[in-house]
DNA sequence: GCATTTAGTAGATCGCAGTCTAACAATCAA
DNA sequence: TTGATTGTTAGACTGCGATCTACTAAATGC
């Protein structure tokens, strides 16, 4: 990666934090589109360059200060439950909805941005998408290794088609709450 | 609806048209983030405040002149084999997944814009959205109807799952192809 | 005709993301 | 101490979608 030759200025960490506090205050109190980078900086208290220095796009820094703000989106699938597979991916769903009342909008917008930005695209898909696609992916193999998810159904297909009907209501405002999730489970075991 | 007085110059038809057909032949050359306004008058050879009299953003424009290049895409079920439910709705995924090879990545620049713009979201969604979602529910109704699928599923949370599972895809750049068309059959009818 | 109404044209203007410039500041190595 | 390097700042600038302005053009009804 970048080798830092020697000397030079060190960057100032508290503009970073300042930069991911006052992008992550923002835009859960005004929205991302409505959140300018003039009102950023001017909340944090940093000239432009600096967060041009750091991130590349609004995106990236929202992303970012959403991302560290809510790592435990991506929890772990409960393992005191490890034996009902079924319940197991029903918690982690109603967990993940549930984790959406507050920054829903914003990642709708951050998908919206991933669409118009092929390196965006890479760095959300790498940060948030994937990571959960691989923990359903998972859950529903170990489901099906012990005999909960019959063998021949596809855990690929099926992860994708629950991960897509989440992103679905997401894009299209739907109504994501534990009937929901109740009602994918259900149809994922049927 | 807006009732016209009397008199007035009457809208020149030939501009919408010209605009409509520049803005599809851009957006299939060149992508949608990368056509300007001012490419599209140009080419139309129309002032900006003419396309501003029709139609409120670029993205309502762009929907429109795509949704009538491309009426077909909300075809409906092939009914020579409306007795083989399973094979019907396999036809449908793969036209469907067919066309969106040429306008794919105009549609999820639209799906994007929608993200940003509830009014443009509106009529998004009820031009391309709604269609499509009721067919697919129609079809697996049907299907359960007689007996091919079973009484016990729930048709709208298939149906979400299915045309989920085709957003997340696309969305994510992720192979829509017949074999995915025939994976996602499979599950919904396992 | 002539007033009224609605459309079209050309171009200025605004708002905002992102880039660029030039001066200044903090660090390291010699 | 000096030079090289990298960071920060303030502000100008660019590009583009969208709005606004002032003028011109084509229709209607009286």
């Amino acid at each position: 990666m970048s080798v830092k030759k020697s000397g030079g200025r060190p960057a100032n960490e508290e503009a970073s934090a300042a930069l991911k506090a006052a992008a992550l205050r923002l835009v859960r109190e005004t929205g991302y589109e409505k959140v300018s980078i003039a009102a950023i900086i001017a909340e944090a208290g940093v000239a432009r360059q600096t967060l041009y220095n750091r991130w590349d796009t609004k995106a990236d820094l929202i992303l970012e200060a959403i991302f560290e703000a809510t790592n435990s989106y991506a929890a772990e699938p409960d393992m005191e439950r490890a034996q009902d597979y079924r319940a197991q991916l029903e918690d982690f769903l109603i967990k993940v909805f549930e984790h959406l009342k507050l920054d829903g909008a914003t990642i709708r917008s951050l998908i919206a941005s991933s669409q118009q930005d092929a390196k965006f695209h890479a760095s959300f898909h790498a940060k948030f998408v994937l990571p959960r696609e691989q923990m359903m992916t998972l859950m529903l193999r170990r489901a099906q290794d012990h005999g909960a998810l019959s063998p021949a159904r596809n855990v690929e297909v099926l992860s994708t088609m629950i991960h897509g009907a989440f992103w679905y209501r997401l894009l299209n405002r739907g109504v994501l709450d534990a009937t929901f999730a109740k009602e994918l489970v259900a149809e994922t075991f049927a």
